[in-house]
DNA sequence: TTCTAATCTCAGACCCGGAC
DNA sequence: GTCCGGGTCTGAGATTAGAA
């Protein structure tokens, strides 16, 4: 009989962390870097590298352990969430809902302007979804204003949370002059978005632009389709406040009758 | 057996804050 | 103002699993 896989190191030494810190009942657990190595010395594994690559897995790439989710309260589910510098927390948090493209949704036909030259230079999906975004303005389209690409992959610093990176920053002014700052995360690949990444966007975001309206959006690919989200945080679950879909292709494939089935766009300030 | 996809792991890049 | 070290995350190579 083969001997049963052992879970992945890094399954191991989270779990032990888990473990050791959790008290029964309890619905937050801290612990901190340290612990990792701690852990892995424990239970007799090599000692891991690069330390922060574990609770980044855990946060943003796989989902947590069985050994540890399976004593979340019922409903509920463990999330690690950022605590300051070489800390962090497991809360325990209502079970999230996936953010994927729903398939029932109306699809909007955009005459594709992206540059034949970047459509082919682009390195990655993330890189091609983020390119196809900013020049087919489809952020203007989704929510109604004109906004403005200030930086890609902003890196900064949060107290209480640490590191946040978000893949693209935009300004964005309404009608009525309001001004928006918008997180957009492109996600494709293994990469997936939970309440941490929209929590620390938003934190971000209200610690570099105080005086914006921060809207949080995600962008996905859907096949050959752009799904858009715009996301918020409610009672420690993210929801959708609106989602749609694009489909870029050459100007000549739109008819009369695709613009007709179009309604009216509702602008971030009729959500 | 070979090929492909998924998963695991870590070197290196980068940001930030503290020390000087 | 500059340097340096700690911390975080990306990108890609290595490894493993599954399919053909």
């Amino acid at each position: 009989m083969a001997t049963p896989k052992s879970p992945p190191r890094y399954e191991q030494i989270l779990s032990w962390v888990f473990e050791k810190r959790h008290t029964a009942g309890s619905l937050q657990v801290s612990w901190d870097r340290e612990d990792l190595d701690t852990g892995a010395e424990v239970l007799g594994l090599k000692r891991v590298k690069n330390l922060g690559d574990i609770p980044y897995t855990y946060r943003f790439r796989k989902d947590m352990p069985a050994s540890i989710n399976g004593t979340a309260p019922a409903g509920m589910e463990w999330i690690i969430r950022g605590a300051g510098d070489g800390k962090y927390r497991f809360d325990a948090i209502p079970t999230q809902i996936q953010i994927v493209p729903n398939p029932s949704l109306s699809v909007t036909k955009i005459p594709d302007a992206t540059p034949e030259i970047i459509t082919a230079a682009a390195l990655n999906d993330e890189q091609a979804l983020l390119a196809k975004v900013r020049y087919n303005r489809l952020i203007d389209i989704f929510l109604g204003v004109a906004s403005y690409s200030l930086q890609s992959h902003l890196r900064t610093k949060v107290a209480e949370i640490g590191q946040v990176e978000v893949d693209e920053i935009y300004a964005a002014v309404d009608r009525y002059g309001r001004q928006f700052i918008l997180p957009v995360q492109a996600k494709g690949g293994s990469d997936r978005l939970g309440i941490t990444q929209v929590e620390q966007d938003m934190a971000a975001c209200d610690v570099r632009w105080p005086n914006m309206i921060c809207r949080n959006i995600s962008v996905q690919f859907a096949g050959d389709l752009i799904a858009l989200f715009d996301l918020t945080v409610q009672d420690d679950r993210v929801v959708i406040r609106r989602e749609a879909h694009y489909k870029l292709v050459p100007s000549n494939e739109i008819t009369v009758a695709d613009l007709q089935s179009y309604g009216l766009a509702a602008g971030p300030e009729d959500a």
